[in-house]
DNA sequence: ATTTTATCGATAAAAAAATATCGATACAGG
DNA sequence: CCTGTATCGATATTTTTTTATCGATAAAAT
């Protein structure tokens, strides 16, 4: 299906852009533009014209015509087909706290084709209620939930101090990709998909940033 | 003070790894161990030796020893200096939703030099409240409070149809960093830091690293 | 005291990513 | 119908980031 060429050619910075576009094409799309130029979508996310064609050549054949640019259509259906938007895959979330029941809450995964089916926690004045219309279950059936529902992905909103444990856990449910957003590294088979969700290295980029701006204004 | 070597020789890369660092250097610390080895932080890191070694003397002058390794102690320290960890900055947090009083209740960020002093919200029935201890006013006062304060950095966790009108807002006061969390791509002015967190962007690298962990696999 | 070993720092090489260059082409205006 | 221009795609260059190599050295082992 063409789908290792993908794998092979498209660096992780690209995909990494790749939702970015979609949004930006999505809204233009909604203010009723058919076609769109590099050049327009560069200056939009701060990019450079010759990125923004390098990024779209490698994942859609739809080609752009000198003076008209790209079909907005046909590049968000392809951005879809390639990151997977279209086809929802199933995925857990463990724990309810403060950001878990953000997350839970957030409609737009689903839009991102990302599931949540289950949720789970170890409180007690949690367990068997609804949250967004996720049902919360026992921490202790995760492993043994998530093999009967053959989930791949588990979603980690625990506190650091659990969430190895969790981790383990979900593997052992036969979970393939893990979310984490503890501040913890988790020591995981080499098999398994892992993403760090770090806030403390996304702050500390965003300081030293601001920190040159003053710096470079003195 | 070396300020300025620190600011052009570090890469980007390499300060969104620091946090990493920090953390199980610490870790280690608390386990009572007094050195380490670059070979140890990168295997528990996944990351190489050679890696971490420059890494680390991008940021600090402590010297590792042969056999031996670097002295935990200092190299937090270095890295505490260097992210400004010691010194903490002001912010503001708009938008208390679910994630925007997440991250209000989040108590590390002191740990790692933010200090959210306010927060702010249109909706009547928050403003004038307390979340986890930061009071909660009126977004028609955002400009004006900033300003007042000094404030420097602003984080957003409003809707995305609201995100561009408070980003606007927020340097109307003078806030001089974004912490974006709002799916969209702000429009700002240059001299502005802006870090966006982009979730769909995450969720996308980590859906395709599980699709090629799967086609490997078959 | 000598050898072995784990480690370092510096430099070199490779790989990945971003940017520049340039000929080709479709549309717009004269 | 011609000319100018905004745009593209492909290839080449540069920059950035990662990884490999290797001689030097402090501690441990013989």
């Amino acid at each position: 299906m063409g789908n290792e060429k993908a794998l092979q050619n498209v660096s992780k910075a690209t995909i990494g852009r790749l939702p970015a576009y979609h949004r930006y094409l999505k809204e233009r799309q909604a203010a009723g533009e058919k076609t769109i130029s590099s050049t327009a979508i560069a200056e939009a996310l701060h990019l450079t014209a010759v990125q923004v064609r390098k990024d779209l050549a490698g994942i859609s054949s739809v080609a752009g015509k000198p003076k008209r640019g790209f079909a907005v259509e046909e590049l968000i259906e392809d951005i879809n087909r390639f990151l997977g938007y279209d086809n929802v895959t199933d995925a857990v979330l463990v724990g309810v706290g403060g950001l878990g029941s953000a997350l839970v809450g957030y409609d737009g995964f689903k839009n991102y084709g990302l599931n949540i089916v289950a949720a789970f926690d170890t409180d007690p004045l949690l367990i068997g209620r609804t949250v967004s219309g996720v049902r919360v279950y026992d921490a202790a059936e995760l492993a043994h939930l998530v093999r009967r529902q053959g989930v791949l992905i588990g979603v980690i909103t625990v506190p650091k101090g659990a969430a190895q444990k969790v981790a383990d856990e979900l593997v052992r449910g036969g979970v393939r990709a893990i979310w984490n957003f503890s501040p913890v590294h988790l020591a995981l088979p080499e098999n398994i998909a892992v993403k760090n969700e770090d806030m403390a290295a996304s702050l500390a980029i965003l300081s030293k940033r601001l920190a040159e701006i003053l710096y470079n204004e003195k």
